[in-house]
DNA sequence: AGGACGATATTGTGGGACAATCAAGTAGGG
DNA sequence: CCCTACTTGATTGTCCCACAATATCGTCCT
């Protein structure tokens, strides 16, 4: 019946190996997706039933991509009272961004230590440029969209799996909040801030400057961070 | 049948409420803290069938449970071949021990911000005095436990739910580890010298020096996780 | 109007069935 | 005798169904 799409690179389980992308990552991809793009608002109860109906799998497979989901933070579980998209409060995305300014910061650190090793320098200055050309994209989204790619991008020449996993489920949670509010208030200061200081970062990673580069990064999300505090209490939960 | 019986305050999920610790986490508690105590060993095969069998579970309530322990990374999942327990290699253990000492490091400079928050002095000084008295213990087991402990209680004073789940689930990864040859070779001279560091870090905490807590706190990790490093390769995957 | 009760909706759990896939053992060819 | 291909068995992936447990909400009685 439905076709098995072998798509979905989205970042799935990293302890788990990949032979078939089947099934209940189809599930899995179909809800973070949906999130990460608004389309189920925060709050919004997932009922297994809809999800069945809609996506066309079973309840098992269902049940077990709702646990994943869950284990990585992007929806609640009651017991009895089923599954809702999170809501993010202030508290929970301050206390985000200071684990991304730990986790990255340690990430650029590694990223430069290795920024030696073959293939790296190229897999990062292509990386660069991709976020360069994006500053001046026309949407915002297309901005934050590509700025994660760049972190995350860091983060994967740091060598260090488990580290990729814990920043990747991060950078889900507060790409949520910014997205949310990139369509209405789109600053471009704003972009051409944060491109600034992307320089500084990849000058530092290039020279293979380790200290620097953390510090750099750590300072980088900080101001980010700052920055989406600031933002009214009605972008939050 | 099987009564429900509510202990199990391990740690389960911390995106899920707390009403009836009922079923799934009956499966996960029982083969958590049966990896934690060598029941399983690294590598070994968890078959559904036997598993439902020994456990008295439904195979549905089994494989949500092997899908949480799979996103803890304490099993692994292979399509169309089951779980097993995760071996643990050399650079898994360096990987988790240099995450341990970002998360924890940043664990202890929130501690000691919080340290005169009510009962929070209290509260580390009891478990204080538990890791205390542990140094003597008869057992090298217990002091591990109890330095795992001791190591937790720093984690809550920082007041960051995610950070605590994280730290949860990487000093079980590395309480493997250190279990897996507590009972050989037992060394009281690394218990007195982790104990040292102890003091030094409780002193940090109590006297509310954030940057030092965190300088010491990482320092401590690095040497235990050096320990750790080690060990002959018969003591990983 | 307020509270107790009951109907409805949804989830938690167990069990069964079949296809897909993997692992191993066996038979056939060189 | 060794290597390859096939058959067989074991195990998992997925779906379906049924029933119990629980929460949610509307209704009825006082």
């Amino acid at each position: 019946m439905t076709e098995t799409d072998r798509s979905a690179p989205g970042g799935a389980g990293l302890t788990r190996a990949q032979g078939a992308p089947t099934a209940v990552e189809r599930v899995v991809a179909a809800i973070r997706d949906g999130v990460r793009a608004g389309r189920f608002v925060p709050g919004q109860r997932l009922v297994e039933a809809d999800l069945i109906r809609d996506l066309g799998v079973g309840r098992n497979s269902l049940r077990e991509a709702l646990s994943r989901l869950s284990s990585d933070g992007l929806i609640v579980v009651e017991p009895h009272r089923g599954a809702s998209v999170r809501r993010l409060g202030r508290r929970d995305v301050a206390e985000f961004y200071e684990l991304r300014e730990v986790l990255e910061g340690l990430g650029a650190r590694l990223a430069a230590e290795n920024i030696e090793l073959p293939g790296n320098r190229e897999r990062f200055t292509s990386a660069l440029e991709a976020v360069r050309d994006a500053t001046g994209a026309a949407q915002m989204a297309d901005y934050i969209d590509e700025n994660t790619r760049f972190h995350r991008a860091i983060v994967e020449l740091a060598g260090r799996a488990r580290l990729l996993e814990l920043v990747d489920q991060l950078q889900i949670q507060t790409f949520r909040v910014q997205f949310r509010n990139a369509l209405a208030r789109d600053r471009t200061g704003m972009r051409e801030y944060s491109a600034a200081e992307h320089e500084d970062l990849a000058e530092a990673i290039l020279a293979g400057d380790a200290e620097r580069a953390e510090r750099t990064m750590r300072q980088h999300l900080r101001h980010t961070g700052g920055g989406v505090m600031q933002l009214p209490d009605t972008d939050f939960a």
